[in-house]
RNA sequence: GCGGGCGUCGCCAAGUGGUUAAGGCAGCGGCUUGUGGCGCCGCUAUUCGGGGGUUCGAAUCCCCUCGCUCGCCCCA
């Protein structure tokens, strides 16, 4: 019918770079996101959601006019009433607005995570989807430099205890505004003696976003940086020593790292410690969580100056790590298979499962009305153990027969007739 | 936006110009009208992502297009 013709002529799909999580892979989903969910809980962090639609704005002030996601990647719109939307990006800028708008950073510090969709227009490829999904962490008026070992402390211990091994954590420092304002000078100096030797896009981002030239990937204008002025030289020593109270803290907690003065990362709100904990595994796309301090956003946002530090990791990444050491679902646990036959036994089997459900039990109740081996048969494929089965005789007098699906190679198969008391006992 | 690889049933996959497009898995039905494994039998692509072209003849050759995938860019 009409469906037909649709099919025949363009087969309806999701749009590029949109996934649908099937009942396959959504346990691992949910396994994760219960492990993070429990990790924040003892971390005293809350859970915070916000909209996934946000004023354009919010993210050209928030994340910088200057940056990729903002200048190519957003999915932006007019909405009805001509107001400019786009589907968030990332999380921080929202979470940043909320707290702002509500208040809560009159309430003294806050310790907040989120999870959810963001979406970016890029092509997609391994580990990155237009719509992809991001669990984070923000910790809003911090400024002591242990909320930035806390913070990334939870992301490392969060990764490790899914199992996850071959994890590589980077830090940098970005210094504060000025150190940057200094380093740009310094850099963007250096760089225009030495432009013809940088590849084309690091020209474009000379006066741009001289900053991002650092971690450009062509191998010219690499080697040519090993030369340059870090900008670790032109920190003042109070970034200085910010920075180095970091590393002692990570070092006593003995979280291994490994200095990368060329950490800037894309999103010009970032200040001070830099991070990113990446997994060779991943291909192209190996950073699973990236974060840093963003000591200017809440103010930039109309805020009162509130120092803050957060990350985000990627669960489409998190997920293809997990993936590859065949983790094993462990999965929810099928208990009861209801199989019925004839128009009163049918009738019971569905009240029976109903009444076993609100009793705490799983049942899954047979509803195709074929024969008996036909329904035993896909309870033994679907591993079930006990079947109760139903016929009109039982039906007629309110009794089940419960079988054992692994008493099959036994000599006496196991079967016992009993009533819906006996029942619950078993498995209530 | 730019490169490389790929597109035959829900999934895996043979087939590279010639009569009816293998096979496996899954699904459904039967052998077994009230009893599961295993086994056997049957059904499931008028069609090879879509559209044009070449040819007596195309899934197989050519062009265009769409999609997937990996990489560049960028980020989680």
């Amino acid at each position: 019918m009409a469906l037909d013709v649709i099919s025949r002529l363009e087969k309806l799909q999701a749009l590029r770079g949109m996934v649908d999580l099937l009942p396959k892979e959504t346990p691992l989903w949910q396994w994760v996101e219960s492990a993070a969910r429990d990790h924040f809980k003892r971390a005293a962090i809350k859970e915070i959601r916000t909209p996934i639609l946000e004023t354009t704005k919010l993210f050209a002030r928030g994340i910088g006019e200057s940056t990729d996601v903002v200048g190519k990647e957003m999915y932006s719109f007019l909405d009805q009433g001509e107001r400019n939307c786009t589907l968030r990006p990332e999380g921080t800028a929202s979470v940043v607005r909320a707290a702002i708008q509500n208040g809560l950073l009159n309430q003294g510090p806050q310790r907040l995570w989120y999870s959810g969709p963001m979406f970016r227009y890029e092509r997609p490829q391994a580990g990155r989807q237009r719509q992809f999904h991001q669990i984070g962490v923000e910790y809003l008026g911090f400024d002591d430099p242990r909320s930035d070992v806390e913070t990334i402390s939870i992301a490392w211990d969060f990764l490790c205890d899914l199992g996850l091994s071959g994890l590589a954590l980077e830090i940098n420092s970005l210094g504060n505004s000025e150190d940057r304002a200094t380093y740009r000078k310094v850099l963007v100096s250096w760089l225009e003696e030495r432009q013809n030797h940088l590849d084309k896009t690091s020209q474009e981002r000379l006066h741009k976003n001289p900053l991002r030239i650092l971690d450009s990937k062509d191998p010219g204008t690499k080697k040519l940086l090993l030369d340059a002025p870090l900008l670790k030289d032109v920190l003042t020593p109070e970034s200085q020593e910010r920075f180095e109270r970091v590393q002692s803290a990570m070092n006593a907690l003995k979280i291994p790292f490994h200095l990368n003065p060329r950490l800037v990362r894309g999103l010009d709100y970032y200040s001070h410690t830099a991070f990113e904990i990446t997994s060779e595994e991943l291909g192209a796309q190996a950073t699973v969580c990236g974060g840093g301090r963003y000591d200017g956003l809440v103010e930039q946002l109309g805020g009162t100056s509130t120092p803050s530090i957060g990350w985000a990791l990627g669960m489409e990444r998190l997920i293809l790590l997990l993936s590859k050491k065949h983790f094993e679902t462990s999965g929810m646990e099928n208990k009861l298979y209801i199989v019925s036959k004839g128009e009163k036994a049918e009738a019971l089997a569905l009240l029976l499962s109903r009444t076993l459900r609100n009793h705490q039990i799983n049942v899954e109740l047979d509803l195709s009305g074929s024969a008996f081996n036909k329904q035993l048969k896909r309870a033994n494929r679907s591993n079930f153990r006990w079947v109760v089965l139903i016929g009109d005789n039982e039906a007629e007098k309110g009794e089940f027969i419960l079988k054992d699906l692994k008493g099959l190679h036994e000599d006496d198969p196991k079967e016992e007739l009993m009533r819906l008391e006996a029942l619950l006992e078993r498995f209530a």
